[in-house]
RNA sequence: GCCCCAGUGGCGGAACGGUAGACGCGUCAGACUCAAAAUCUGAUAUCCGCAAGGGUGUGGGGGUUCGAGUCCCUCCUGGGGCACCA
């Protein structure tokens, strides 16, 4: 029988359509099942699905559908990540309504999304946009607002001073406005927080318990938290030197034992000490005022070339009262951090000691090594301007000479926390946290409002529960930069709930990262009336597999981790006291693209890959714009962003080679923590592989036995190899997938049906029915893979069940062990050659063998072994 | 600038501290074909050699070990995050 070629696209709608019907996907909350929650951060509704997002759910859905097979309950929802700034800005650009521009993307990418077949049920479909989702958002806020988890501070905004309007850093663009070109401000804002920093200890400690998060995510967090343990320390400022009022000036130090070594004070721009010495001084305030042109992230204000002001005001030395120290402004010194001021130590803080060259100051070493030559060697580095950051042994600090660091850090703590200055201690022990509370605030449309009135003799109001959702205005307009809802006419005025007078809403909507902070929870009752079930939370939390992008490695991980605390805290959480929402995570590698630009057009222009014609090959490659024939240059290899536009439609794919192709294609070749770059030549190679199947399943129904036939009571050689090699990959794809190694498991799948085709051109007792054994589990292996052609085979093979709802076969043990093993020989560790011996072999009977072996003995060359290394089933060395 | 990660054939990548290069791609040779596609078979790290065999090899340098891609130190290169992109 002549087999026809698998018509992926057309059989796949015929599964997806079979699934929907019978509402295969479908998951209700059945305590008598132990469950299993496989969540994928949800999208961003940017109006087409990408590789990324192929890669992402593609896993999750492998594991979804393997577990399911393995008798679990599995909750696998999807969902809208809908609020955000390009509905905005498409608003502002296309004259479309930022709702309408959404749903339309959302509508659109559901139906590319469910082109791939993915395990979902959708009938637990949010959007974080729909009133319907963000009214229990208004609710969580305002109980957090009653616990004073939520609360008004003054912040730091960019500021468009021609727009008129607050700008995301990815709008700062070289310290100026991306749509106006101004220079950018600093300005404060009164703005909404949350008390991230209530929980700082608890979410530091708690990551010792996430131990199925990759390491480095714990790390970064850790480092994220940063915390410190030093001194907070207050210097006297020279009398007639400081502005009048300011008689004192506080840092924290993490180090105190290099007190001698101080040299300068450095202190923020935004400080108020240099504040009030800016207002007599106008070089100071134009220098002040150059720092805040800068931008508001750190990585601008840390990367920028370090400048300092010298403000004429001395600090005097805790320890010496004729010791005076310059008070500097300077440009990398954060206002957020500790007290926004330190004392700068060059000789051991590398950023200290290139101000200090650049500044004339005195560089003085107070710890070095012990013993020369390596202290001579220290110093003299210190002296070309490196730091010596090591232990070592106190110098140059009188009282502390000898000491050790660490307890010249006690000696110098336990000393000023005796001495008073003003009354008060000097100095006293702190621990310093860098994490800040998590500003929520932002001047824009599309976001969760803010449910709060602002009276003029009530202050703020809470909305009254009843009269929530605060819904977003239909009709704001967006020809203008700047908030809609602040000039929209009627929106914000309204009666204050408690006096009845004259009031305003607040026009400030949430951040994004609020709206993904308790989606999971949120999706374990999606119709529930209150923000989350306890039942339902109950049974499904925490989430047992969360996968998602690196790039969250930080702030959405650790907000949602803080925001579970604080639903449990306002009574929205669980009966238990569960604090962690994700129970594991996986952060897969992003999939990569070139990027394509207009050539000679800055800011860039950037182009999609289908805006393009690539020729050449190697270096010689050359892109065209397609629309105008100009050249266009070939940029760097980079994450596929909507940004760069470096993004390539999985819909081609789906549609000529199907999504089972795009899906294999996403777990088979690299590993999936790491980034992978996507290529034609990778989507081919798994488009052949789903005929190969076909061809392999084709041939089992001619030449194997039947479905349900008789196990033979004999198998031949030819039989158990076949067996064994099914066996194997059985054991080995379900530890992979376990382990989420799709590509190791893929890789298995490869080699069973290499050992099938093999099988076929064979003969032997039993083989026909290990041939049948070995496309099922071959078939049932691939399911969670490729389901449509899973299916597909499956009814093939004689199935008129569904794949999707068959249990995962069982694996017979005894084939995994076989009779003798393969041990390699070496000769001073190197190989030489290799010997076949029974797997119960002893190291004695090994070694022997070993030492008669002709590659041996001419490696030793007459010499003597001195010892012999016998590792069972594993190596020999010899040693000479 | 600070924090984190990665680096293995022509390419993507395998490899409990124990035979480096599984598996896939590509390439080459062959079979089938009037021809092509598809499919099938074989070869494929590199250097020396007709071969047998041997040397060298996991970004560079050093170390620990009987044995290092794997552990430690150090340097280089690339990538992610840095609090208003999501």
């Amino acid at each position: 029988m002549a087999t026809e070629r698998y018509n992926a696209p057309e059989r796949e709608q015929h599964w997806q359509k079979v699934w929907e019907e019978k509402e295969t996907f479908r998951t209700a909350t059945d305590t008598s099942r132990p469950k299993c929650y496989v969540l994928e951060m949800f999208p961003y509704p940017s109006g087409r699905i990408h590789m990324g997002h192929v890669r992402n759910y593609t896993m999750g859905d492998v594991l979804a559908r393997f577990k399911r097979a393995q008798g679990f309950n599995v909750l696998h929802p999807m969902g809208w990540d809908a609020f955000g700034m390009p509905a905005e800005n498409a608003a502002m650009e296309r004259k479309t309504h930022p709702a309408k521009w959404t749903y339309e993307n959302i509508a659109a990418m559901k139906g590319q999304l469910k082109s791939m077949g993915l395990s979902l049920d959708w009938s637990r479909e949010v959007a974080t946009c729909d009133p319907s989702y963000y009214v229990h958002q208004q609710r969580i806020f305002l109980d957090m607002l009653a616990k004073d988890l939520a609360y008004r501070r003054k912040a730091k905004v960019n500021w468009d001073p021609v727009d008129q309007t607050v700008l995301a850093n990815e709008q700062v663009i070289d310290g100026r406005g991306w749509r106006s070109g101004a220079l950018v401000e600093q300005r404060d804002l009164a703005q909404w927080a949350f008390r991230i920093t209530h929980y700082t200890q608890d979410l530091l400690e708690a990551l010792g318990t996430l131990e199925k998060w990759p390491e480095k995510v714990r790390l970064m967090q850790e480092n994220w938290i940063g915390r410190s343990e030093g001194l907070m320390m207050r210097w006297r400022l020279a009398a007639g030197t400081a502005p009048a009022g300011h008689s004192e000036l506080e840092i924290f130090t993490t180090r105190p034992d290099t007190l001698f070594g101080a040299s300068f004070m450095a202190i923020a721009p935004d400080h108020p000490l240099a504040k009030a010495a800016a207002e007599k001084n106008a070089k100071l305030a134009a220098f002040c005022e150059e720092c805040r042109r800068m931008g508001t992230s750190v990585a601008e204000i840390e990367s920028a070339e370090k400048m300092g002001f010298d403000t004429g005001i001395k600090a005097v030395h805790p320890f010496d009262p004729n010791w005076q120290v310059p008070v500097f402004v300077a440009n990398f010194i954060l206002m957020d951090y500790g007290t926004g001021a330190i004392f700068g130590c060059p000789a051991h803080d590398q950023r200290d000691i290139e101000f200090a060259k650049k500044y004339g100051l005195p560089i003085i070493p107070v710890v070095a090594p012990k013993a020369e030559p390596r202290r001579g060697e220290a110093i003299a580095k210190i002296h070309e301007g490196v730091a010596f950051l090591d232990d070592g042994e106190m110098i140059n600090s009188k009282f502390l000479d000898g000491l050790s660091p660490t307890a010249a850090f006690d000696a110098v703590a336990t000393r000023l926390e005796g001495e008073k200055l003003g009354g008060k201690p000097v100095a006293e022990r702190k621990v310093n946290y860098r994490l800040r509370d998590w500003g929520i605030s932002r001047q824009r449309y599309w976001g969760c409002p803010i449910p709060v009135v602002h009276c003029g003799d009530c202050g703020i109001v809470p909305v009254p529960r009843e009269q929530l959702p605060v819904v977003l205005p239909d009709d704001a307009s967006f020809d203008l930069p700047g908030n809609p809802l602040d000039r929209h006419p009627t929106w914000k005025h309204v009666d204050c709930p408690k006096c009845g007078k004259a009031a305003t809403r607040e026009t400030d909507t949430m951040d994004t990262f609020v709206d993904s902070s308790w989606y999971f929870a949120r999706f374990t009752a999606p119709d529930a009336a209150t923000p989350t079930d306890r039942a339902a939370l109950d049974y499904w939390m925490p989430v047992d597999q969360y996968i998602g992008g690196i790039e969250h490695a930080i702030l959405h991980l650790l907000y949602s981790r803080f925001f579970y605390r604080a639903m449990g805290e306002t009574g929205h959480g669980g009966s238990t006291n569960l604090r962690e929402p994700f129970a594991a995570l996986f952060t897969q590698g992003m999939v990569v693209h070139e990027t394509y630009r207009r050539a000679g057009i800055e800011p860039p222009q950037w182009l999609l890959p289908t805006e393009v014609d690539i020729k050449g090959e190697g270096d010689k490659r050359q892109a065209t714009e397609l629309a105008t024939g100009k050249p266009a240059v070939i940029g760097s290899i980079e994450k596929m962003s909507k940004s760069k536009k470096n993004l390539v439609d999985p819909d081609d794919i789906i549609a000529n080679f199907g999504a089972d192709c795009a899906r294999w294609f996403m777990l088979s070749d690299s590993p999936p923590e790491r980034d992978v770059i996507w290529t034609e030549a990778g989507v081919s190679s798994a488009g052949r592989f789903m005929q190969r199947v076909w061809r392999l399943v084709d041939q089992t129904t001619e030449k194997a036995v039947a479905k349900d036939a008789m196990k033979p009571g004999k198998f031949g050689p030819e039989a158990m190899a076949l067996r064994r090699a099914a066996h194997k990959a059985l054991d080995q794809v379900a530890r992979n997938i376990e382990a989420l190694r799709f590509n190791v498991a893929v890789a298995q799948l490869y080699e069973l049906s290499n050992a099938l085709s093999e099988s076929f051109g064979k003969s032997g007792d039993g083989l026909a029915w290990a041939q049948r054994e070995a496309t099922e589990l071959l078939v049932q292996m691939l399911g969670p893979m490729m389901p449509h052609l899973g299916e597909e085979c499956w009814t093939r093979l004689g199935y008129n069940t569904l794949l999707a709802e068959a249990p995962w076969p069982k694996l017979e043990a005894a084939l995994l062990v076989d009779d003798t093993v393969v041990i390699a020989v070496q000769v001073n560790g190197k190989r030489r050659d290799e010997l076949t011996v029974s797997r119960t072999a002893g190291n004695g009977e090994v070694e022997a063998a070993a030492m008669r072996l002709d590659s041996v003995v001419r490696a030793l060359e007459g010499r003597t072994p001195k010892k012999v290394i016998v590792v069972p089933q594993r190596i020999v060395n010899v040693v000479v």
